[in-house]
DNA sequence: CTGTTAGCGCCTTCAA
DNA sequence: TTGAAGGCGCTAACAG
């Protein structure tokens, strides 16, 4: 039996050292990770054997695989990953592409793309562009140097040009949208039905007797923003409640800004009874200005965010908001995206699936009995 | 390393296909990286002269050195990372490894070290444990196998066993922790002062004439939890105020739990008049369970959190936190870690690098006369 | 069943 | 100033 020992110096260059065999070898630990090459030279055989063995193949002599394998364990061998990727031109990496990491719904999407995509032998890098335009093309030449073999994009919302992502599709490298979505691009997308998901909570707004329904809306180029807008205007049409361009307020998510909307329509002369808000982050800053104003929350002003995102159920009144399958989106589009990847750009299918929301109402629409609903 | 610019057609279609050429030549896009082979091929000259021209080798007739760059722009020619990687033994790719991704703190954290890496022309490979154990040794493994040059490490509340880490360690692959550290291991840390923010964070309940103190307290085996006992302890010692073992709750940052402590506590013949709660989320949601038993924040109870996390901010009454440098963590880390990197071990220093925290006052412990504080 | 050879894309001697 | 050859670690095609 051969006997291997690691020196325990940690601050000297550890010395992975193998005493009592023939040939004594000595591996300087620091950049030499073991190879096929050390286990060959080690058994006498030739690479190609120890290669089989270690794939799997089936035409080697059980009796020098059993060799191999257990020298290589011993040794812990790890194969290269580099040089396979050389091989097969593949980088065994996914790039996602998103606009920020401050709330919690990007870093959750990471999550559960990055689940999908461990299962599957493939690694994730992510970027994120501080929602801005130039970053964003910045890290898509990264994600390209890096040969990713996909990536999957949520647009900043200064993004008005695709070209940096269409050099993908040129390549042949998949793209697949997850919630901000590129309308011009014949891509794969995941999206939640927003239209559908703003309708809804304004009409909870409309049914529980609310009458002057402000929205706060996201900026015009994303299809997000623009779902939203309609569902919005879409819901107040269909119970006959004319809509007022004074009470929707065109914004671009910049939280700053939010105070001096908030001022100016409860400064009206006739002040809105309720706000759908086109995000949680701003819906949540909109209350804290209208707690500022002095005015209640519901009594005064009702409001609907969406998102569901971290805090919405903790903030008093807890605030009632649009539900969605975070993880699941993230799950949805890698998945979508790894079924592209090594196949022909000719079976490519531009499907767009959406997830399922729903309306999570507490106190911020409906008065309750309790400081908040239970979780 | 050289640089080496790309072109910047972003409105044109770089097109991989060149006319007028003596040899039209037509690349398929799809797994058609331009090589040097191609521009050689192209040009009538040898390999060794692009890669020289490529990497601003000076050897070269700048009439050469023009039309290969010429050419390499046009045809968008990228070096192929995986081949340098295969040469340097080196991936570019440093690890990240968090206990979760749910809370702003990791991500933001992970947000700051992407951008310092980023200036080094490295990438980052972010894994989450979700404090699990067995799944941090599992995602370690990943780095491993992706043979990245280096680790960004904080811990699972699980792991009491290190040595998935210290094989990094053997094998000469620089580790730096943040946050949740190992104190067994002897390399560089960057953390914050736990022990005398808790200090501060309990001073502060004192003074402001809290005399029954409970803390919930993290798991035993997080050094970050046991700073922050003792800072708890010392603090109550400084002010006279006896530590009373029914006030200290062990507690394993599992959230579902809090509410049975916290009815605990206040189910007390003597209940506590405040609470240090070892994180905000724990905070938040003792905070949310407290009103739930009809007691009011900080009148019957004061509390205070830890992190200065997202909706710190928001919840109602403000919680009283402490402020820790998100972003600068990640990127001290990183610099530290990069600072490793192709060094020889025997220079490796175990600096612990220590930021500087602020207690954030708001009204879960003072009361206010506006809804929260501004911003 | 096993060994030899070639090649993935690039860089780096060595030779011309 | 340029070209040819070798090698990074691995796999695959082709011989034995």
């Amino acid at each position: 039996m051969q006997h291997w020992e690691y020196s325990q110096y940690y601050g000297n260059a550890p010395i992975y050292a193998r005493t009592g065999g023939k040939n004594p070898i000595a591996y300087d630990v620091k950049n030499h990770q073991i190879t096929i090459k050390d286990i060959a030279r080690e058994l006498n055989i030739s690479k190609s054997t120890v290669s089989r063995a270690l794939t799997g193949h089936p035409s080697v002599k059980s009796e020098t695989r059993k060799a191999i394998l257990e020298l290589a364990e011993q040794l812990d061998y790890q194969r290269n990953m580099m040089s396979i990727s050389l091989i097969t031109n593949k980088s065994y990496t996914i790039g996602i592409v998103v606009p920020e990491f401050i709330t919690s719904f990007f870093p959750q999407v990471v999550v559960g793309a990055q689940e999908e995509a461990a299962k599957a032998g493939y690694n994730v890098l992510v970027s994120q562009s501080n929602d801005d335009y130039a970053t964003e093309v910045a890290n898509t030449k990264v994600m390209l140097a890096n040969r990713v073999d996909g990536i999957m994009v949520s647009i900043s919302k200064e993004t008005r040009n695709f070209d940096h992502l269409k050099i993908f599709q040129r390549k042949g490298i998949p793209i697949v949208f997850f919630n901000r979505v590129c309308d011009e691009m014949a891509v794969p997308k995941v999206v939640i039905d927003d239209y559908d998901a703003a309708y809804h909570a304004v009409e909870h707004l409309v049914l529980s007797g609310r009458k002057r329904i402000a929205h706060l809306a996201g900026p015009e180029v994303l299809a997000i923003s623009r779902k939203r807008l309609n569902g919005y205007i879409d819901a107040l049409k269909k119970h006959q409640i004319p809509v007022s361009d004074d009470l929707v307020i065109p914004y671009d998510l910049n939280l700053s800004k939010v105070k001096i909307y908030i001022k100016h329509l409860m400064g009206l002369e006739n002040p809105p009874d309720a706000l759908f808000a086109v995000n949680d982050p701003t819906a949540i800053e909109s209350m804290r200005v209208i707690k500022e104003l002095g005015l209640r929350i519901p009594e005064d002003i009702a409001i609907v965010g969406f998102g569901n995102n971290y805090g919405s159920d903790f903030i008093e009144p807890g605030l009632t908001t649009v539900n969605q399958p975070v993880k699941e989106i993230g799950k949805t589009a890698m998945t979508l995206l790894l079924g592209l990847i090594d196949k022909d750009t000719a079976q490519w299918r531009a499907v767009t699936k959406t997830l399922d929301t729903e309306l999570i109402i507490r106190g911020s629409t409906i008065k309750q009995e309790l400081p908040q609903s239970k979780r």
